[in-house]
DNA sequence: GTTAGACTTAGAACAATTCTAAGTCTATAA
DNA sequence: TTATAGACTTAGAATTGTTCTAAGTCTAAC
């Protein structure tokens, strides 16, 4: 088990949204929840079904529009590594990803673990975001001799 | 002006969808002809709009199927980058890209510059697929005091 | 010339996301 | 306590990028 990992509890989440600017609602509460209780990468669709799982309390939009805030205000971090799917991941270490092509997991490479040097200078005019590093594996194919 | 960057012919562009075991018809001759006339990064909108620039010859299904199988044939690469839009990159290259945030524009960074190393180990079983690096960045503000 | 298979097509279907317009909540002021 | 304004949430429609489908066209081999 990792040690770096710590759930946390309702009133640390609410603490977290207010020192990001963001009204704590009971919505966005719910949905911090899930993004920050446990390691996990979610899309948009497994945050609606998570929050609703008992009945459903939240709707899609606010799941989006939370979701989107979430990333204005720099709570939690998007990835994108296919087309027409977004991850979230709330994950506040630098850190990059592997991303297993056939399966659509995606797990954490800390970033202390890639040197990345020598990055050319950046275009006039323009300032870092930042730097998105996805590692893409596949399951190993047994080794079969071409015809 | 980069003197590595060389757009081909049409005669070479047969060749080189041969070469890739594609069968070169017109319409994926037209195509790759786009793809590799300049250093450049176009979604499946911007190839569509281009082949089609005269008089509508090439359908969207078409152009949706070339790209993929291009793709698939490793003639060219995707990169993500947004949310709902790919763009296919014909650089055969190694290299990584600047993506700034505020005008989509995407460009190439000489994987030759960037300094990669210490990978933690592949997870059990994988082997590497790709490493995609992109750089976001964006337009630096002017400096303004903040309130 | 036939024919089989590969290729292309228009348009429907689809999935993820965003928009819209109306309704609800909540904090503050009276 | 009630009124009110603004922020928030909602259902469902709309939009966007992409894939699917089923029919038609082309091409290479016989």
């Amino acid at each position: 088990m990792d040690m770096k990992f710590q759930p946390i509890g309702r009133e640390a989440i609410t603490e977290l949204l207010r020192v990001h600017g963001i009204t704590p609602t009971s919505q966005r509460v719910k949905i911090a929840g899930i993004l920050f209780a446990e390691r996990a990468h979610f899309c948009a669709e497994q945050v609606y079904a998570r929050v609703n799982e008992d009945d459903a309390e939240v709707s899609k939009a606010t799941v989006y529009n939370t979701l989107g805030l979430f990333v204005a205000k720099g709570l939690v971090r998007q990835v994108f590594v296919e087309p027409g799917k977004v991850f979230y991941d709330s994950n506040a270490h630098p850190h990059h990803h592997f991303y297993d092509t056939g399966s659509g997991e995606l797990t954490d490479i800390d970033a202390l673990g890639v040197a990345l040097h020598e990055l050319p200078p950046l275009p006039a005019d323009t300032e870092l975001d930042s730097v998105d590093v996805i590692v893409r594996i596949r399951q190993r194919q047994p080794k079969i001799r071409p015809a």
